[in-house]
DNA sequence: CGGTATCCGTTGCGATACTG
DNA sequence: CAGTATCGCAACGGATACCG
């Protein structure tokens, strides 16, 4: 007997062939577009900058500093650099005495907080280990 | 007028708040679930051991570490250990000589590298730096 | 076969001081 | 205000040698 389940796994075990020979040609060359991607987002102060910035819309490097807890100016400039570089964030710089600059998510970086945020409520909701 | 985009958008935003304000208490103790999950996935060898298990199902320590380009023992062991802790990788041992010891995905472990393929399956698709 | 132990260079990152 | 520059420690991770 075929169980839903069984069918489930069996779709999903395609989905994931499908995506390892896909993938196969960028690692042969070393190169893992998925890391690349992630490596963005989920370094240590990655998260913190997208999640603030999806919340509060807009912020200044003086406010996003405050509301990550602990992080330095030095990190939070080599973060949102990264972050920048990706397109997922956008700094606009306004041209005044004292200077001011604004940092949001762009489309891409809006939509990629939530996506992670669909995987992050699954992991908390799911994982023995965390509880 | 309001787009259907428009509606997205306040949805996203909605998601992304209550996310976030659920998220407050236990980022204010210095603990970030999200990132405790995606730190035993995303680091620098553990999603090609997902990614290989996921497809492979069953593989040795030596099969592994032949389908991994560039990881050292030192660090396959250090990583499988980690993904076994956060209960995605199970680990079989055979009382047998010459010892024989196989991994695959749990339950858990190839549920999350479901998820991990969408979000990469996106990213590579929709990210306009990687191209 | 499936690891562990040790060594050691590289990188990450916080603290501090300074600047347009 | 919004950073940059420099320093120095600590963690990461590769190479090698060894073991049950």
């Amino acid at each position: 007997m075929v169980t839903k389940t069984d069918l489930q796994q069996v779709r999903l075990k395609k989905k994931i062939e499908k995506f390892y020979i896909s993938t196969q040609p960028y690692l042969k060359q070393g190169f893992c577009p998925t890391k690349k991607l992630l490596s963005a987002s989920f370094d240590k102060w990655g998260l913190f900058c997208i999640f603030n910035l999806g919340y509060h819309e807009v912020l200044r490097f003086s406010e996003l500093k405050k509301s990550i807890d602990g992080i330095s100016a030095r990190m939070l400039t080599v973060t949102l650099k990264k972050l920048e570089a990706h397109d997922i964030v956008k700094r606009s710089v306004f041209s005044e005495v004292p200077p001011k600059v604004e940092y949001s998510l762009t489309e891409f970086g809006f939509a990629l907080s939530n996506k992670l945020i669909d995987i992050s409520s699954w992991f908390v909701e799911n994982s023995k280990v965390l509880k």
